[in-house]
RNA sequence: GGGCGAUUAGCUCAGUUGGUCCAGAGCGCCUGCCUUACAAGCAGGAAGUCGGUGGUUCGAAUCCACUAUCGCCCA
């Protein structure tokens, strides 16, 4: 067929499947189906996301299972969502209102929160459009947003729900700060960093004194907020201090020296200031002692009237110099030391956080955390790889309590209400109208808005219609298996097994396949900073959707992290054309012989088209070695792929298929249907032969299917109408009337599917083994493909000698011989080879070069000589006769035999030549 | 400080339950091929003391201990 071009051309051919199967609603899916259930819920995407390497290498994953499992006759379904996210897509609007010159504090939280939902309608599908490119089938009729009214909804439900259950509480603590993003954030929205830093060692008066006691800080400008200071009782060097007062530098306050087991004495004089209101251990340390806390600087981090009027009005940092300055100038700077120090920085905006004393919501988590980490040691949920349980428990048994309030305008308001009048707190799920303790309708709802990560947690089941009890929610929950990176197992998936225990009493889903992490050639994070980062969407523009996926998943092995360049994309694309290719042959074979077929019966319809036997895999009694060799390796490749998909192994279902499309059946069967499809051939052979050929291919399209779905596609379609039947084989049959809608919904190859036959596999190996050796005499005597040689084969078994008789122009064609001839004399001036025990003589008069092949010989028989010697070192040694297992010993003892005969003849030739 | 991962061919990596002709792939490299499906290809080839030391074992890349280097997470 010359209008199949010659290189895959992916834009040809991506977009048109991807539509067809939309528009026969193939990614539709029902929980009334009568189906099994199969379930993946997709990690929602922010809306301000764009799509990068990690989400192409999940969705390839996921998808890959979910189609598989369609296949295989689940229903099965992908969930798709997107995350509101709360603080990024608030950035991302405050930042166009700066070009516009306004702020959301000018334009109003009402007006401003409508901006963002239209900035969402405008821009927040992008991402999805881009996982379309990449062949996603979810069902995208049921795309669920976080702060959609349902999920809204169950948000609600489950503050009310954890409130009454005495499992949230408001209270003033230290939390993490972002003075930036205005708003707490939660411990793990805290990366720590360690910098170089100093430590300033302050002296501090002490009253009715000429003494002191100096204190050491990371941050000197936290003083003019210390209420006291405090040394460890143990401390004997500081007896003398306790219960002595200090005039606070700069400030002028008095404050008391306290003891506290908290201090440690190593760390620098031992003597410490506290600050209470900026320090979570000074914090504790307060509320002991019943320390006043003093809040020197708000909300942005800049100093407040408390920090006297020196410094009020200050950027924190600049407060720190200028502090420094004041002290250096009084005499009070006693020494700076080098230090270095982790300090805390703003996960999303990087900014320094501040450990700030407000009021805030938080969840109690240990109640939550126990019956969580419990289903995970009882095997309920696996993680694969297995390590990350270790991860997961060392979080969960140390949980501490959530800081869940945001004081942010995007997101899910906290569903309370104080009452004006009495101060009652109101926590409803929905507004209520009245205080129902005073009756008063003065109502005020709480200002802030919840963690984004409190709606996500409920990703397990709320896109599925909780808290009602919907027929999805029935049929799909427990899902199967969630696809996601270690970089959010604490923020997302551990919380997501707790909401799964409180709200559903069951795991969210059963495995959680952690995928690595995507970097750059040099192992870095991709990130935009850098500029290192690869578009994948730019990947599937250069080399095809299914090159990209192919690509990743090969790469993904057990959670590794993976380096990736672009030029990596080659090799998927390579595969695509190799593919193409093969599929151009057989169409071509397809057009030609269908034709002739019709011709011979008298008809001429038109388009011609190709009966396929239906048994053309199965009655194999007669078929042709080749053929029984060719299913018997689809027996063995589908079920590595079957195993493999269980285990999460992906990479080697996808490694199996392509060593076997690409060495097995291009390599070796194509090459050989090729003997049976010449001209000359009677046309009953050269049907069968191709008619097998495809049938072949047909089922290794489908078994490569979930993991390239568009070329796959693409040639599954084209088969399907040059051919009278359906080709698909399924259950030993092939499934007749041609009816099929996509490869997309064909049965998915199953072992019992293709005959194992081991004798035909041995016996193809020596053929094998045998076209090899003659080729590699071939190539290290540069014998040009235009000379074909003749072959004498000796010493051969009975047996074996017929299998070559039988399969004589096979192995011809493929070792590019003019005849095989036996136990002829070895004739003057030959190359010699043995495979087995046979011996195979390639007569090169003229052309031989002695020297080459002298090398040759001494090569094999080192080879040889080490192998002998390793068996025999084994069979020598009693305690391996005594216990190994017999199966091991036997093949030791016949790989001996073998390779000791042929290392007699070997030698023998060898000598021949002296 | 605690935990985890990596270390195998020039590069990037597989190697599952310890054994199956002295360790595999892709890329790169070398030789020869436009052999009518494919040069994004075909045939052949070179290339590794599996980070180091010690141990367990009849047998270790694989299990154990120690150790080195790099990376990540938690505190």
């Amino acid at each position: 067929m010359t209008d199949i071009s010659k290189t895959y051309d992916p834009k040809a051919v991506e977009a048109k499947w991807y539509r067809y199967w939309e528009e026969h609603n193939l990614f539709r899916t029902d929980p009334g189906s009568g189906k099994k259930p199969y379930c993946i819920l997709m990690p929602p995407p922010n809306i301000t996301g764009e799509l990068h390497m990690g989400h192409a290498l999940q969705d390839a994953l996921q998808d890959m299972l979910i189609r598989l499992k369609r296949m295989q006759g689940y229903e099965s379904h992908w969930q798709p969502g997107k995350d509101h996210a709360g603080i990024a897509t608030q950035n991302v609007v405050e930042k166009t209102l700066a070009e516009e010159g306004t702020t959301r504090q000018e334009m109003g939280r009402e007006k401003f929160v409508k901006r963002v939902w239209e900035w969402k309608e405008q821009y927040g599908n992008r991402i999805f459009e881009q996982k379309k490119l990449l062949g996603d089938s979810a069902d995208w009729s049921r795309e669920r947003f976080t702060l959609d009214e349902g999920l809204s909804k169950a948000v609600a439900a489950v503050f009310v729900h954890l409130y009454e259950k005495g499992l949230i509480y408001r209270g003033h603590y230290i939390v993490n700060w972002c003075p930036r993003c205005r708003t707490a954030i939660s411990d793990e929205e805290v990366n720590h960093v360690e910098h170089d830093h100093h430590l300033w060692y302050f002296r501090y008066p002490i009253k009715d004194s000429d003494e002191f006691v100096t204190v050491a800080t990371t941050r000197p400008e936290t003083m003019l907020g210390d209420t006291a200071v405090a040394v460890n009782p143990k401390d004997e060097r500081f007896k003398h201090l306790w219960d002595r007062t200090v005039i606070l530098p700069l400030i002028e306050r008095e404050i008391p020296i306290i003891r506290d087991k908290l201090v440690d004495p190593e760390f620098g004089t031992g003597q410490v200031k506290v600050t209470p209101a900026h320090d979570i251990n000074d914090f504790e340390m307060g509320q002991r002692h019943n320390l006043p806390s003093v809040i020197v600087m708000d909300e942005g981090g800049v100093m407040n009237e408390n920090a006297g009027e020196q410094f009020q009005g200050m950027d924190r940092f600049k407060a720190r110099d200028a502090v420094i300055d004041a002290m250096r100038e009084r005499g009070l700077l006693d020494k700076i030391e080098d230090h270095v120090t982790s300090i805390g920085h703003c996960q999303r905006c990087h900014t320094v956080i501040e450990p700030y004393l407000s009021r805030q919501w938080f969840v109690k988590m240990k109640p939550l955390a126990e019956p969580a980490i419990k289903v995970v040691r009882e095997g309920k949920i696996k993680f694969y790889p297995k390590r990350w349980e270790k991860v997961y428990y060392s979080w969960m048994e140390n949980i501490r309590d959530w800081c869940i309030s945001r004081q942010l305008w995007w997101g899910h308001r906290i569903p309370v209400w104080y009452c004006q009048e009495c101060n009652e707190i109101i926590v409803r799920t929905e507004t209520p109208d009245k205080c129902p303790k005073c009756g008063c309708d003065e109502l005020k709802q709480d200002e802030d808005v919840l963690d984004t990560w409190f709606s996500s947690w409920l990703w397990g089941f709320s896109p599925l219609g909780w808290p009602k009890k919907t027929d999805d929610l029935k049929f799909w929950y427990p899902t199967d298996v969630l696809v996601t990176g270690y970089d959010i197992i604490f923020f997302w998936v551990a919380r997501m097994i707790m909401a799964g225990m409180e709200f559903m009493n069951d795991v969210p889903y059963r495995d959680v396949y952690i995928t690595g992490m995507i970097r750059d050639e040099q192992g870095r994070w991709m990130s935009k900073s850098l500029g290192n980062g690869i578009d994948p969407t730019d990947m599937v523009d250069q080399y095809g959707a299914d090159a990209v996926r192919f690509t990743l998943i090969t790469l993904a092995s057990e959670g590794q992290d993976i380096r990736l360049t672009p030029s990596r994309f080659e090799g998927g694309r390579n595969f695509a054309n190799k593919l193409w290719n093969s599929y151009r042959f057989l169409m071509s074979k397809l057009d030609v012989i269908a034709s002739e077929a019709k011709q011979s019966q008298g008809d001429v319809r038109s388009p011609q088209r190709f009966t396929l036997r239906d048994d053309i895999l199965i009655e194999l009694e007669d078929a042709p070695l080749p053929d029984r060799w060719i299913v018997s390796r689809l027996h063995s490749v589908t079920e590595k792929v079957l195993e493999n998909a269980e285990k999460y192994r992906l990479n080697d279902c996808m490694t199996a298929v392509y060593d076997f499309i690409w060495k097995e059946y291009c390599d070796w069967y194509l090459e050989l249907v090729k003997v049976r499809l010449t001209d000359d051939k009677p046309l009953e052979t050269r049907c069968e032969a191709l008619g097998r050929a495809v049938a072949v291919f047909e089922a290794a399209l489908r078994l490569l299917h979930p993991g390239m779905p568009f070329i796959t596609e693409e040639m599954w379609q084209g088969i399907r109408n040059a051919t009278e039947t359906s080709p698909t084989v399924s259950s030993g049959k092939i499934k007749g009337g041609g009816n099929g809608v996509s490869i997309m919904t064909q049965p998915y190859p199953q072992i019992e599917d293709f005959r194992h036959d081991s004798k035909s596999e041995k016996e193809f190996g020596f053929l094998q083994r045998l076209i090899g050796s003659v080729r590699n005499i071939r190539a290290e005597m540069t014998v040009p493909p235009s000379k074909r040689a003749k072959v004498v084969i000796a010493g051969c078994s009975n047996e074996k000698r017929e299998l070559v008789k039988v399969n004589i122009e096979l192995v011809k064609r493929l070792a590019t011989l003019s005849d095989i001839t036996f136990d002829g004399i070895p004739p003057p001036q030959s190359a010699a080879a043995v495979v087995d025990e046979a011996e195979v003589y390639v007569p090169l008069a003229g052309l031989i070069d002695i020297d080459v092949e002298r090398k040759r010989l001494d090569k094999d028989i080192a080879r040889l000589q080490g192998v002998i010697r390793g068996a025999e070192a084994k069979l020598s040694n009693d305690k391996f006769i005594n216990k190994a297992p017999e199966d091991v010993i036997t093949h030791e003892r016949e790989k001996l035999a073998s390779c000791r005969d042929q290392l007699v003849i070997v030698v023998n030739n060898r000598e021949l030549l002296n």
